[in-house]
DNA sequence: ACACGATGCCGGATCGATCCGGCACGCCGA
DNA sequence: TCGGCGTGCCGGATCGATCCGGCATCGTGT
């Protein structure tokens, strides 16, 4: 019950231990040789104390912060995505000691972002994003979620997904559950994500002699934007019976534009989007998705940093990361054809 | 064009400029007697040396840690607004200089939060999460957002949302738009937001003489949740002509049950949502909602809390946030009654 | 009995910026 | 000419934890 708001420094630890501030350090942090009867006593008395390290002193003499930085994309979509993908981080982060300090702007614009956190986290690098270079070139490990597409300046790592795979998979499904003809709203700009699934989209109808309709949309599509692209989609192409929705949260858009065409989702017209979330989830019929487990990607950023920064991996590593094929209703099996 | 790795100190910058530490100190700070030709010198080589003031060394000397802690509520839903909310809050804190470090779980876990945080913004504490009392009692200013139902423990600031009146300006919308027998879908639970929305209702009908009919539903309902909720609730009580859904995200559902039950949207039944977000501006028709402006939200908050921490605000002040209704086709106008 | 190594603990020194008291110099009025 | 005051700058001291070298003490081998 210690009601003084004096903070209690390890100085008076050791004095109440009965031992020097080395020892008491030694004591506690497992380092230099100490009694096993003293460590104990130590322990005992700083935690009976109260004693809580000062992380400033700490950070100080050890020349290191204890944070690491995450850098998520400002953009308008996509923000739970994020938002799971930091808790992720952060629980991580946790695990060894880390504070995870949110970063955005242009960082770095008040304070040295090397003495501020021992090693950064770049989720979605945008080469459009000014700041990411300015970012990458600050001096500290740099754990970046997918690759970097600009000028790669220093990275340190990666953890990357396999976005190609994963439209593999999902194009494998929707073919056998009978589409014979699918097609892929395929999100506009340079993004290794959006690039990808353009890419494998053409890779898989070369490989099944099955050409998809690629059609592009903006990179954010609504879901009202999602509903016109297919209506024109299937106005040129009727034969087209399952459509892939590339843009997070457009999904819903295609319920909405088979409802329109008087088709029924899930057998006149199969559903399937690439990123899952509360849209894909509660909509009805549930649609088929890709599940990039955020949470646990977070996760991984965070470990292979942790790991990068005691020297437990070495530099440039890079990990792979897993998603999940969600099936749902929305492609129980096509009549069609 | 440094090309050493070598750390530039204040004292490098000293040496340079021909002062002392001291002074160079000062002339960086403004603070202390320097004559304006010397500061502006060392205020050059400062920047011609690339120096960075290292936090650390910093915040061990003044005793404070330059950051805030953001504890967020890790809820399933209301996610994208959270992180605009987080969003928010670092640009207002990077203004001042403060980092923001994301707390989970049960920080304080791994280090004492109050030597690595300055203060602390609380975003919808939650009565029945263990960790807020935990926090609050951490002995480092608190603001609040939204005030914390639970046993106060030491409150410093606080900045409310004025939900009757949103609900009450939603319904008096409603009615101006030609609705005779509103509905609330009213979450369940003891946060204050759920609280103020189920009173507001009761007491816009009593003064209105037209009671609402309100229809409890899970605090995190989903839109399947919410149409199955208002089909029960218009088989009841055929006479209901317009729906207000509390829950984020819940809305579409709203238009399903339209839907389903031949009524057309913004026409037959009007729809309208208490918390404004992708879902409701990107659905057709796009729905009239309460827009909590969230990035705004977590600037109030850390503008606040910088305040409080400058002693620019005393403390316990409670500050109001400002909401805006945006208005959409789902409440055009009712045809009915 | 003596030398030597291992063990347990301690006292500065250190990290880098800030703060406080004080020194020297120049200027003014008396 | 001298006292007093204001200006400009400086040298420790300090924040709290960690690290390194070193000093006793005790045990062991010969």
């Amino acid at each position: 019950m210690a009601v003084t708001a004096r903070i209690v420094t390890l100085l008076d630890v050791a004095r109440a231990a009965g031992v020097s501030r080395s020892t008491a350090s030694d004591a506690l942090q497992g380092s230099g040789r100490v009694a096993e009867a003293t460590r104990n006593r130590v322990r005992a008395t700083a935690d009976a104390l109260g004693y809580r390290p000062n992380s400033a002193a700490r950070r100080l003499r050890r020349a290191s912060t204890g944070a690491m930085g995450l850098y998520l994309p400002r953009t308008a979509t996509r923000l739970d995505y994020y938002m799971n993908l930091a808790f992720g981080a952060v629980g991580r982060a946790q695990e060894d000691g880390f504070d995870v300090v949110l970063l955005a702007g242009s960082p770095g614009a008040h304070g040295p972002l090397a003495s501020r956190v021992d090693g950064l986290l770049v989720i979605d690098p945008d080469p459009a994003d000014d700041a990411v270079p300015q970012i990458l070139g600050s001096g500290v490990p740099v754990v970046t979620g997918e690759r970097y597409p600009g000028p790669s300046v220093a990275p340190t790592g990666a953890v990357v997904c396999d976005n190609a795979a994963s439209l593999t998979a999902l194009l494998d499904h929707l073919a056998e559950r009978g589409a014979r003809h699918p097609a892929l709203l395929a999100p506009a700009g340079e993004s290794v994500w959006a690039h990808a699934l353009r890419t494998a989209a053409v890779d898989w109808g070369r490989a099944h002699r099955t050409p998809v309709a690629v059609r592009p949309v903006p990179f954010a599509a609504t879901p009202a934007e999602a509903a016109q692209a297919i209506r024109e989609l299937i106005g040129a192409e009727p034969a087209v019976d399952a459509v892939i929705c590339g843009p997070d949260g457009s999904a819903p858009g295609a319920l909405h534009a088979a409802a329109d065409l008087g088709r029924t989702p899930g057998r006149d017209l199969l559903v399937a989007a690439c990123v899952d979330g509360a849209t894909t989830r509660d909509s009805s019929p549930p649609i088929t998705a890709v599940d990039l487990m955020p949470a646990d990607y977070g996760r991984a950023c965070a470990d292979l940093l942790a790991d990068i920064l005691a020297e437990r991996t070495p530099a440039d590593t890079v990990r792979p990361h897993a998603w999940v094929l969600r099936t749902r209703a929305s492609t129980q099996s096509a009549a069609g054809s």
